[in-house]
DNA sequence: AACTCGGGGCA
DNA sequence: TGCCCAGAGTT
């Protein structure tokens, strides 16, 4: 068993400030903005989403809304048609099941259009304060890579991890494992030479560090 | 397990 | 120009 919490130590030295970056006001927002940032960066759902929340950012609202004009305000997101759709129809089980109100476990949240499971992880963890671990594919990656976890699918590594990390550390290490999967342990070319946990990781032990993915 | 959706930023 | 991006749904 890797110390994992000594690992997590390292990582939160090198990035002090890892949080949820996407920007929201409403456990509403964070959905939308959620579904927006499948194959998307943060970035560019931020910019959408800044003038798009001052005009809606309700479900009646959005449920108001044609397919068309919702494409129009994500269509940078890319993916626009998908997502369009299943804004809207989630938008629509809101009004109609959930009085309006985002749902808070991951049976009701998963059953909603364009909400999977790491989507619906991401809600509870950072508006229901529900003890939950978002696996994305950076979460996966590194993870894998360092060898705290040895699995096939994002499931089986998020009940790993949070089997391996205390609680407390749950919703933090997401956003840690995250930040360093996008600055250094890249899916293409992790800069493997200036890791910081290099000396504990796998993927460097085993000469990986030549930009193959695992 | 493999495939599709997709505009825009960046090399 | 080609590659890639805080995934989800279908086959």
């Amino acid at each position: 068993m890797k110390e994992i919490n000594k690992i997590l130590d390292v990582l939160e030295d090198t990035y002090p400030d890892a949080k949820c970056e996407l920007n929201y006001t409403t456990p509403f927002e964070l959905l939308i903005a959620t579904i927006l940032s499948a194959q998307c960066t943060d970035v560019r759902v931020n910019k959408v989403t800044k003038s798009l929340f001052e005009k809606y950012n309700t479900p009646k609202a959005f449920a108001n809304l044609s397919i068309e004009e919702i494409s129009e305000e994500i269509k940078s997101c890319g993916l626009y048609k998908s997502k369009s759709q299943k804004i809207k129809e989630t938008s629509q089980i809101l009004l109609n099941d959930y009085n309006e109100e985002v749902p808070n476990t991951l049976e009701e949240l998963i059953k909603l259009p364009g909400v999977g499971r790491k989507t619906a992880n991401v809600v509870l963890s950072n508006v229901f304060n529900v003890d939950a671990m978002a696996v994305d594919t950076h979460v996966f990656r590194v993870s894998n890579r360092i060898g705290i976890v040895n699995t096939k699918t994002p499931e089986k590594t998020e009940f790993e991890l949070m089997d391996a990390i205390p609680k407390i550390r749950w919703s933090h290490a997401h956003h840690l494992l995250i930040f360093h999967g996008r600055r250094i342990c890249k899916a293409r070319k992790p800069e493997c030479e200036i890791c910081p946990i290099k000396n504990d990781c796998n993927y460097y032990k085993e000469g990986n560090d030549n930009g193959e993915t695992t």
